[in-house]
DNA sequence: CAAAATTTTGACCGGTTGGACAAACGTTAG
DNA sequence: CTAACGTTTGTCCAACCGGTCAAAATTTTG
Protein backbone atom coordinates (compact mmCIF):
# COMPACT_ATOMS: atom_id res chain seq x y z
CA UNK A 1 0.00 0.00 0.00
CA UNK A 2 1.03 3.59 -0.47
CA UNK A 3 -0.01 4.79 2.97
CA UNK A 4 3.26 3.73 4.84
CA UNK A 5 4.75 6.53 7.08
CA UNK A 6 6.86 8.59 5.07
CA UNK A 7 9.59 8.45 8.03
CA UNK A 8 11.19 11.86 7.75
CA UNK A 9 14.25 13.53 9.36
CA UNK A 10 14.26 16.94 10.84
CA UNK A 11 15.88 18.27 7.84
CA UNK A 12 13.44 16.75 5.50
CA UNK A 13 10.51 18.58 7.65
CA UNK A 14 11.97 22.00 7.54
CA UNK A 15 12.73 22.19 4.08
CA UNK A 16 9.84 20.45 3.00
CA UNK A 17 7.93 23.31 4.53
CA UNK A 18 10.19 25.91 3.21
CA UNK A 19 9.58 24.36 -0.83
CA UNK A 20 6.16 24.17 0.09
CA UNK A 21 5.61 27.55 1.29
CA UNK A 22 7.68 29.16 -1.67
CA UNK A 23 5.28 26.91 -4.29
CA UNK A 24 2.61 28.30 -2.48
CA UNK A 25 4.09 32.31 -3.37
CA UNK A 26 5.03 30.74 -7.28
CA UNK A 27 2.23 28.85 -8.18
CA UNK A 28 -0.59 31.07 -6.61
CA UNK A 29 1.11 34.12 -9.03
CA UNK A 30 1.66 32.44 -11.65
CA UNK A 31 -0.35 29.22 -11.93
CA UNK A 32 1.23 25.41 -12.26
CA UNK A 33 2.14 25.81 -15.66
CA UNK A 34 3.56 29.40 -15.91
CA UNK A 35 5.85 28.36 -12.95
CA UNK A 36 9.49 27.01 -13.02
CA UNK A 37 11.11 24.44 -10.06
CA UNK A 38 14.50 27.14 -10.51
CA UNK A 39 11.84 30.18 -9.43
CA UNK A 40 10.57 28.15 -6.34
CA UNK A 41 13.69 27.18 -5.79
CA UNK A 42 15.03 30.34 -5.59
CA UNK A 43 12.34 31.51 -3.74
CA UNK A 44 12.89 28.71 -1.15
CA UNK A 45 16.83 29.94 -1.16
CA UNK A 46 18.05 26.40 -2.30
CA UNK A 47 19.03 25.12 -5.80
CA UNK A 48 17.09 23.25 -8.33
CA UNK A 49 18.29 19.79 -7.50
CA UNK A 50 18.20 20.45 -4.21
CA UNK A 51 14.40 21.24 -4.27
CA UNK A 52 14.62 17.71 -6.28
CA UNK A 53 15.95 16.00 -3.26
CA UNK A 54 12.66 16.90 -1.52
CA UNK A 55 10.15 16.74 -4.05
CA UNK A 56 10.75 14.32 -7.03
CA UNK A 57 8.95 16.04 -9.84
CA UNK A 58 7.26 19.57 -9.76
CA UNK A 59 3.57 17.98 -9.87
CA UNK A 60 4.11 16.05 -6.29
CA UNK A 61 4.60 19.92 -4.84
CA UNK A 62 1.77 21.11 -6.68
CA UNK A 63 0.02 17.35 -5.71
CA UNK A 64 1.10 18.14 -2.06
CA UNK A 65 -0.02 21.29 -1.98
CA UNK A 66 -3.07 21.10 -2.96
CA UNK A 67 -4.06 18.12 -0.75
CA UNK A 68 -3.26 20.66 2.30
CA UNK A 69 -5.18 22.92 1.04
CA UNK A 70 -8.76 21.31 0.13
CA UNK A 71 -8.36 20.40 4.55
CA UNK A 72 -8.52 24.13 5.38
CA UNK A 73 -10.44 25.66 2.51
CA UNK A 74 -13.74 23.69 3.31
CA UNK A 75 -13.10 23.85 7.29
CA UNK A 76 -15.70 26.93 7.03
CA UNK A 77 -18.28 24.96 5.80
CA UNK A 78 -18.02 21.71 7.35
CA UNK A 79 -18.26 24.08 10.53
CA UNK A 80 -21.83 25.15 9.32
CA UNK A 81 -24.01 23.53 11.61
CA UNK A 82 -27.51 23.16 12.54
CA UNK A 83 -27.26 24.00 16.36
CA UNK A 84 -27.01 27.99 15.98
CA UNK A 85 -29.88 30.35 14.94
CA UNK A 86 -29.52 29.76 10.78
CA UNK A 87 -29.16 33.63 9.78
CA UNK A 88 -26.67 33.73 12.32
CA UNK A 89 -24.97 30.86 11.50
CA UNK A 90 -25.27 31.79 7.50
CA UNK A 91 -23.77 35.22 8.66
CA UNK A 92 -21.00 33.80 10.54
CA UNK A 93 -19.77 31.25 7.74
CA UNK A 94 -19.91 34.26 5.24
CA UNK A 95 -17.61 35.74 7.63
CA UNK A 96 -15.16 33.26 7.86
CA UNK A 97 -15.37 33.17 4.45
CA UNK A 98 -14.59 36.68 4.04
CA UNK A 99 -11.17 36.25 6.20
CA UNK A 100 -10.30 33.12 4.85
CA UNK A 101 -9.75 35.75 1.45
CA UNK A 102 -8.08 38.03 3.17
CA UNK A 103 -5.50 36.25 5.17
CA UNK A 104 -4.89 33.60 2.97
CA UNK A 105 -5.69 34.93 -0.73
CA UNK A 106 -2.46 32.95 -2.21
CA UNK A 107 -4.33 29.65 -1.41
CA UNK A 108 -7.65 30.91 -2.86
CA UNK A 109 -6.17 32.28 -6.17
CA UNK A 110 -4.36 28.73 -6.15
CA UNK A 111 -7.46 27.25 -6.16
CA UNK A 112 -9.23 28.96 -8.68
CA UNK A 113 -6.17 28.77 -11.00
CA UNK A 114 -6.80 24.96 -10.90
CA UNK A 115 -10.68 25.07 -11.07
CA UNK A 116 -10.18 27.64 -14.17
CA UNK A 117 -7.76 25.28 -16.13
CA UNK A 118 -10.60 22.72 -16.05
CA UNK A 119 -9.70 20.84 -12.42
CA UNK A 120 -7.70 18.29 -13.91
CA UNK A 121 -5.98 17.34 -10.90
CA UNK A 122 -8.39 17.60 -8.14
CA UNK A 123 -12.15 16.98 -10.48
CA UNK A 124 -12.65 13.30 -8.36
CA UNK A 125 -12.55 14.75 -5.25
CA UNK A 126 -15.06 17.91 -6.26
CA UNK A 127 -17.69 14.91 -7.83
CA UNK A 128 -17.04 12.71 -4.61
CA UNK A 129 -15.96 14.87 -1.41
CA UNK A 130 -16.98 18.02 -1.80
CA UNK A 131 -19.99 17.46 -3.67
CA UNK A 132 -21.04 14.70 -0.36
CA UNK A 133 -20.50 17.81 1.63
CA UNK A 134 -22.29 20.47 -0.01
CA UNK A 135 -25.46 18.37 -0.71
CA UNK A 136 -25.02 17.63 3.10
CA UNK A 137 -25.42 20.98 3.60
CA UNK A 138 -27.93 22.10 1.62
CA UNK A 139 -30.35 19.44 3.59
CA UNK A 140 -29.69 21.68 6.47
CA UNK A 141 -30.30 24.47 4.71
CA UNK A 142 -33.49 23.01 3.12
CA UNK A 143 -34.36 22.47 7.06
CA UNK A 144 -34.34 26.29 7.87
CA UNK A 145 -36.44 26.52 5.36
CA UNK A 146 -39.00 24.41 6.22
CA UNK A 147 -38.97 25.75 9.48
CA UNK A 148 -39.07 28.99 8.06
CA UNK A 149 -35.98 30.18 9.37
CA UNK A 150 -34.84 31.55 5.94
CA UNK A 151 -36.44 32.34 2.61
CA UNK A 152 -36.85 29.40 0.45
CA UNK A 153 -34.22 29.56 -2.22
CA UNK A 154 -32.19 27.17 -4.24
CA UNK A 155 -29.31 26.35 -1.64
CA UNK A 156 -26.91 24.53 -3.97
CA UNK A 157 -26.79 28.09 -5.25
CA UNK A 158 -26.96 29.66 -2.20
CA UNK A 159 -23.74 28.34 -1.34
CA UNK A 160 -22.08 29.41 -5.11
CA UNK A 161 -23.10 32.71 -4.31
CA UNK A 162 -21.00 32.73 -0.74
CA UNK A 163 -18.17 31.03 -2.47
CA UNK A 164 -18.08 33.40 -5.11
CA UNK A 165 -18.99 36.62 -3.68
CA UNK A 166 -16.51 36.20 -0.70
CA UNK A 167 -13.37 34.63 -2.79
CA UNK A 168 -13.89 36.98 -5.17
CA UNK A 169 -11.64 39.59 -2.87
CA UNK A 170 -8.70 37.64 -3.03
CA UNK A 171 -9.16 35.95 -6.60
CA UNK A 172 -10.11 39.61 -8.40
CA UNK A 173 -7.95 41.74 -5.56
CA UNK A 174 -6.01 43.83 -8.72
CA UNK A 175 -9.34 44.57 -9.83
CA UNK A 176 -10.96 45.46 -6.75
CA UNK A 177 -8.04 47.42 -5.86
CA UNK A 178 -7.84 49.15 -9.15
CA UNK A 179 -11.49 50.31 -9.11
CA UNK A 180 -12.01 51.06 -5.57
CA UNK A 181 -8.88 53.27 -6.18
CA UNK A 182 -5.82 54.37 -3.36
CA UNK A 183 -7.91 56.16 -1.01
CA UNK A 184 -11.13 53.33 -0.64
CA UNK A 185 -9.06 50.36 -1.74
CA UNK A 186 -6.72 49.65 1.36
CA UNK A 187 -7.15 47.23 3.94
CA UNK A 188 -10.89 48.72 4.97
CA UNK A 189 -12.23 47.28 1.79
CA UNK A 190 -12.60 44.27 3.92
CA UNK A 191 -14.86 45.54 6.22
CA UNK A 192 -16.55 47.61 3.66
CA UNK A 193 -17.28 44.31 1.46
CA UNK A 194 -18.07 42.56 5.09
CA UNK A 195 -20.65 45.08 6.16
CA UNK A 196 -22.22 45.00 1.98
CA UNK A 197 -22.50 41.26 1.98
CA UNK A 198 -24.37 40.93 5.35
CA UNK A 199 -26.50 43.36 4.14
CA UNK A 200 -26.89 41.66 0.83
CA UNK A 201 -27.63 38.10 2.46
CA UNK A 202 -30.08 39.42 4.58
CA UNK A 203 -32.21 41.97 3.43
CA UNK A 204 -31.49 42.58 -0.50
CA UNK A 205 -31.54 46.02 -2.13
CA UNK A 206 -35.33 46.10 -2.19
CA UNK A 207 -36.04 49.42 -0.04
CA UNK A 208 -37.45 49.25 3.85
CA UNK A 209 -41.21 49.45 3.13
CA UNK B 1 1.69 57.17 -35.43
CA UNK B 2 0.78 53.81 -34.64
CA UNK B 3 -3.28 54.52 -35.75
CA UNK B 4 -2.04 54.50 -39.31
CA UNK B 5 -4.65 52.04 -41.09
CA UNK B 6 -3.56 47.92 -41.28
CA UNK B 7 -5.15 47.82 -44.84
CA UNK B 8 -5.78 43.95 -44.76
CA UNK B 9 -6.38 41.56 -47.42
CA UNK B 10 -8.93 38.75 -47.55
CA UNK B 11 -7.11 36.03 -46.83
CA UNK B 12 -5.76 38.04 -43.85
CA UNK B 13 -8.64 39.10 -42.32
CA UNK B 14 -9.76 35.47 -42.33
CA UNK B 15 -7.12 33.75 -40.97
CA UNK B 16 -6.60 36.46 -38.52
CA UNK B 17 -10.42 35.64 -36.87
CA UNK B 18 -9.12 31.78 -37.26
CA UNK B 19 -6.48 32.38 -35.07
CA UNK B 20 -8.24 34.35 -32.88
CA UNK B 21 -10.59 31.76 -32.27
CA UNK B 22 -7.91 29.30 -31.91
CA UNK B 23 -6.22 31.47 -29.66
CA UNK B 24 -9.66 31.64 -26.83
CA UNK B 25 -10.20 28.37 -26.78
CA UNK B 26 -6.41 27.96 -26.17
CA UNK B 27 -5.42 30.61 -23.94
CA UNK B 28 -8.83 30.36 -21.97
CA UNK B 29 -8.46 27.05 -20.91
CA UNK B 30 -4.27 27.05 -20.58
CA UNK B 31 -3.63 30.72 -19.76
CA UNK B 32 -1.23 32.46 -21.75
CA UNK B 33 2.31 31.17 -20.06
CA UNK B 34 0.93 27.65 -20.49
CA UNK B 35 -0.41 27.89 -24.36
CA UNK B 36 1.88 27.27 -26.79
CA UNK B 37 1.87 28.74 -30.30
CA UNK B 38 1.98 25.18 -31.55
CA UNK B 39 -1.22 24.27 -30.04
CA UNK B 40 -2.65 27.77 -31.33
CA UNK B 41 -1.42 26.62 -34.83
CA UNK B 42 -2.94 23.62 -34.34
CA UNK B 43 -6.28 24.51 -33.31
CA UNK B 44 -6.39 27.01 -36.10
CA UNK B 45 -5.44 24.13 -38.80
CA UNK B 46 -2.07 25.61 -39.79
CA UNK B 47 1.56 25.63 -39.24
CA UNK B 48 3.40 27.43 -36.68
CA UNK B 49 5.61 29.76 -38.76
CA UNK B 50 2.20 30.24 -40.82
CA UNK B 51 0.74 31.76 -38.01
CA UNK B 52 3.48 33.86 -36.95
CA UNK B 53 3.25 35.41 -40.48
CA UNK B 54 -0.14 37.24 -39.22
CA UNK B 55 0.48 37.52 -35.72
CA UNK B 56 4.74 38.21 -35.36
CA UNK B 57 4.45 37.33 -31.30
CA UNK B 58 2.33 35.11 -29.22
CA UNK B 59 1.45 38.50 -26.92
CA UNK B 60 0.35 39.87 -30.20
CA UNK B 61 -2.65 37.80 -30.41
CA UNK B 62 -3.57 38.04 -26.51
CA UNK B 63 -3.44 41.56 -26.47
CA UNK B 64 -5.96 41.35 -30.07
CA UNK B 65 -7.81 39.33 -27.59
CA UNK B 66 -7.85 41.56 -24.86
CA UNK B 67 -8.61 44.52 -26.19
CA UNK B 68 -11.49 42.94 -28.10
CA UNK B 69 -13.08 41.06 -25.10
CA UNK B 70 -12.82 44.45 -23.32
CA UNK B 71 -15.45 46.21 -25.04
CA UNK B 72 -18.09 43.66 -25.22
CA UNK B 73 -17.43 42.84 -21.20
CA UNK B 74 -18.13 45.99 -20.10
CA UNK B 75 -20.96 46.37 -22.64
CA UNK B 76 -23.62 45.52 -20.02
CA UNK B 77 -22.34 47.79 -17.16
CA UNK B 78 -22.32 50.74 -19.84
CA UNK B 79 -26.54 50.01 -20.62
CA UNK B 80 -26.92 50.59 -16.94
CA UNK B 81 -28.81 53.44 -17.33
CA UNK B 82 -30.82 55.93 -15.15
CA UNK B 83 -34.16 56.07 -16.95
CA UNK B 84 -36.09 52.84 -16.30
CA UNK B 85 -37.07 51.81 -13.15
CA UNK B 86 -34.04 50.79 -10.91
CA UNK B 87 -34.49 47.50 -9.70
CA UNK B 88 -35.66 46.32 -12.72
CA UNK B 89 -32.27 47.85 -14.48
CA UNK B 90 -30.34 45.91 -11.64
CA UNK B 91 -32.18 43.36 -12.14
CA UNK B 92 -31.71 43.27 -16.04
CA UNK B 93 -27.66 43.65 -15.63
CA UNK B 94 -27.70 40.83 -13.40
CA UNK B 95 -29.41 39.05 -16.06
CA UNK B 96 -27.21 39.84 -18.83
CA UNK B 97 -24.43 38.67 -16.82
CA UNK B 98 -25.50 35.71 -16.67
CA UNK B 99 -26.47 35.43 -19.91
CA UNK B 100 -23.06 36.13 -21.28
CA UNK B 101 -21.53 33.90 -18.73
CA UNK B 102 -23.33 31.31 -20.30
CA UNK B 103 -22.42 32.43 -23.68
CA UNK B 104 -19.24 33.60 -23.22
CA UNK B 105 -17.55 31.37 -20.81
CA UNK B 106 -14.09 31.84 -22.32
CA UNK B 107 -14.19 35.63 -22.91
CA UNK B 108 -14.73 35.01 -19.22
CA UNK B 109 -12.34 32.80 -18.48
CA UNK B 110 -9.51 34.44 -20.27
CA UNK B 111 -10.32 37.71 -18.22
CA UNK B 112 -9.85 35.70 -15.09
CA UNK B 113 -6.76 34.22 -16.18
CA UNK B 114 -5.68 37.72 -16.97
CA UNK B 115 -6.69 39.21 -13.37
CA UNK B 116 -5.39 36.23 -11.64
CA UNK B 117 -2.13 36.34 -12.63
CA UNK B 118 -2.10 40.52 -11.17
CA UNK B 119 -2.98 41.65 -14.63
CA UNK B 120 0.08 42.39 -16.09
CA UNK B 121 -1.03 43.22 -19.59
CA UNK B 122 -4.14 45.48 -18.60
CA UNK B 123 -3.62 47.24 -15.23
CA UNK B 124 -3.67 50.57 -16.76
CA UNK B 125 -6.94 49.90 -18.35
CA UNK B 126 -8.77 48.62 -14.95
CA UNK B 127 -7.10 51.84 -13.11
CA UNK B 128 -8.06 53.96 -15.93
CA UNK B 129 -11.07 53.18 -18.46
CA UNK B 130 -12.93 50.47 -16.15
CA UNK B 131 -12.55 52.64 -13.07
CA UNK B 132 -13.90 55.83 -14.23
CA UNK B 133 -17.22 53.80 -15.95
CA UNK B 134 -17.46 52.07 -12.57
CA UNK B 135 -17.14 55.27 -10.44
CA UNK B 136 -19.81 56.85 -13.00
CA UNK B 137 -22.34 53.45 -12.69
CA UNK B 138 -22.00 54.37 -8.98
CA UNK B 139 -23.07 57.75 -8.87
CA UNK B 140 -26.42 56.30 -10.56
CA UNK B 141 -27.09 54.02 -8.28
CA UNK B 142 -26.07 56.41 -5.68
CA UNK B 143 -29.11 58.27 -6.69
CA UNK B 144 -31.10 55.62 -6.74
CA UNK B 145 -30.72 55.10 -3.09
CA UNK B 146 -31.00 58.82 -1.78
CA UNK B 147 -34.25 58.66 -4.06
CA UNK B 148 -35.32 56.06 -1.99
CA UNK B 149 -35.73 53.42 -5.18
CA UNK B 150 -33.29 50.72 -3.60
CA UNK B 151 -31.64 50.20 0.55
CA UNK B 152 -28.86 52.40 0.82
CA UNK B 153 -25.55 50.26 0.57
CA UNK B 154 -22.28 50.18 -1.32
CA UNK B 155 -22.85 50.43 -5.02
CA UNK B 156 -18.90 49.28 -5.67
CA UNK B 157 -19.48 46.70 -3.72
CA UNK B 158 -22.68 45.83 -5.37
CA UNK B 159 -21.17 45.72 -8.63
CA UNK B 160 -18.47 43.62 -7.52
CA UNK B 161 -20.99 41.03 -5.85
CA UNK B 162 -23.29 40.94 -9.36
CA UNK B 163 -19.71 40.68 -11.36
CA UNK B 164 -18.57 37.83 -8.89
CA UNK B 165 -21.86 35.69 -8.58
CA UNK B 166 -22.47 35.83 -12.12
CA UNK B 167 -18.56 34.85 -13.60
CA UNK B 168 -18.55 32.22 -11.23
CA UNK B 169 -21.01 30.42 -13.38
CA UNK B 170 -18.32 31.10 -16.29
CA UNK B 171 -15.11 30.43 -14.32
CA UNK B 172 -15.75 27.85 -12.09
CA UNK B 173 -18.13 25.99 -13.96
CA UNK B 174 -15.84 22.57 -13.46
CA UNK B 175 -16.99 23.16 -9.61
CA UNK B 176 -20.86 24.45 -10.43
CA UNK B 177 -21.07 20.91 -12.29
CA UNK B 178 -19.41 18.48 -10.12
CA UNK B 179 -21.45 19.80 -7.38
CA UNK B 180 -25.06 20.06 -8.87
CA UNK B 181 -24.02 16.15 -10.44
CA UNK B 182 -25.37 15.09 -13.65
CA UNK B 183 -28.99 15.56 -12.60
CA UNK B 184 -29.32 19.10 -12.05
CA UNK B 185 -25.73 20.00 -14.02
CA UNK B 186 -27.63 20.12 -17.39
CA UNK B 187 -28.14 23.57 -18.89
CA UNK B 188 -31.37 24.20 -16.42
CA UNK B 189 -28.61 25.77 -14.21
CA UNK B 190 -28.63 29.07 -15.87
CA UNK B 191 -32.13 29.55 -15.27
CA UNK B 192 -31.85 28.31 -11.39
CA UNK B 193 -29.00 30.12 -11.13
CA UNK B 194 -30.90 33.39 -12.52
CA UNK B 195 -34.00 32.81 -10.55
CA UNK B 196 -31.89 32.18 -7.24
CA UNK B 197 -29.96 35.76 -7.44
CA UNK B 198 -32.97 37.41 -8.50
CA UNK B 199 -34.09 36.19 -5.00
CA UNK B 200 -31.12 37.16 -3.21
CA UNK B 201 -30.11 40.51 -4.88
CA UNK B 202 -34.01 41.37 -4.50
CA UNK B 203 -35.11 40.56 -1.07
CA UNK B 204 -32.22 38.78 0.93
CA UNK B 205 -32.54 35.41 3.01
CA UNK B 206 -34.34 36.65 5.92
CA UNK B 207 -38.18 35.06 6.13
CA UNK B 208 -40.85 36.63 4.94
CA UNK B 209 -42.54 38.87 8.40
C1' DC C 1 -0.19 34.84 -69.58
C1' DA C 2 3.48 36.88 -66.79
C1' DA C 3 5.15 39.69 -63.28
C1' DA C 4 4.40 41.11 -58.68
C1' DA C 5 2.71 40.41 -54.31
C1' DT C 6 1.12 37.42 -50.91
C1' DT C 7 0.94 33.12 -48.41
C1' DT C 8 2.83 28.67 -46.84
C1' DT C 9 6.34 25.56 -45.57
C1' DG C 10 10.55 23.13 -43.78
C1' DA C 11 14.67 23.69 -41.66
C1' DC C 12 16.88 25.77 -38.19
C1' DC C 13 18.44 28.39 -33.78
C1' DG C 14 19.22 30.00 -29.11
C1' DG C 15 17.25 29.90 -24.75
C1' DT C 16 14.58 27.60 -21.22
C1' DT C 17 12.75 23.82 -18.70
C1' DG C 18 12.06 19.49 -16.10
C1' DG C 19 14.74 16.22 -14.54
C1' DA C 20 18.99 12.73 -13.97
C1' DC C 21 23.30 11.66 -11.85
C1' DA C 22 27.48 11.09 -9.67
C1' DA C 23 30.57 13.25 -6.89
C1' DA C 24 31.37 16.13 -2.90
C1' DC C 25 30.05 17.59 1.50
C1' DG C 26 27.98 17.29 6.15
C1' DT C 27 25.96 14.83 10.04
C1' DT C 28 25.22 11.35 13.17
C1' DA C 29 25.57 6.99 15.61
C1' DG C 30 28.46 3.34 17.18
C1' DC D 1 37.51 8.18 14.80
C1' DT D 2 34.95 6.25 11.21
C1' DA D 3 31.55 4.12 8.66
C1' DA D 4 26.89 4.82 7.26
C1' DC D 5 23.62 7.80 6.11
C1' DG D 6 21.66 12.12 4.72
C1' DT D 7 22.26 16.47 2.11
C1' DT D 8 24.01 19.64 -1.44
C1' DT D 9 26.06 20.92 -5.69
C1' DG D 10 27.85 21.12 -10.58
C1' DT D 11 27.25 19.20 -14.75
C1' DC D 12 24.69 17.46 -18.15
C1' DC D 13 20.74 16.15 -21.28
C1' DA D 14 16.68 15.71 -24.11
C1' DA D 15 12.46 17.94 -25.00
C1' DC D 16 10.17 22.02 -25.72
C1' DC D 17 9.34 26.72 -27.00
C1' DG D 18 9.24 31.26 -29.21
C1' DG D 19 10.79 33.00 -33.10
C1' DT D 20 13.74 33.56 -37.78
C1' DC D 21 14.64 32.88 -42.58
C1' DA D 22 14.93 31.71 -47.18
C1' DA D 23 12.76 29.27 -50.53
C1' DA D 24 8.65 27.30 -52.54
C1' DA D 25 3.77 27.60 -53.63
C1' DT D 26 -0.08 30.29 -54.41
C1' DT D 27 -2.92 34.21 -55.41
C1' DT D 28 -3.58 38.68 -57.28
C1' DT D 29 -2.93 42.12 -60.67
C1' DG D 30 -1.87 44.31 -65.02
Amino acid sequence: MEGSAPRRTRIQQEKRELILEAALEVFSANGFRGSTIDQIAEAAGMSKPNLLYYFRRKEDIHETLMQRLLDTWLAPLRELDDIGDPLTELRSYIRRKLEMARDFPRESRLFANEILQGAPRIKPMLEGELKTLVDEKATVIKGWMRAGKIARTDPWHLIFSIWATTQHYADFDVQVRAVLGADRGGEGRFEDAARFLEQLFLDGLKPKG
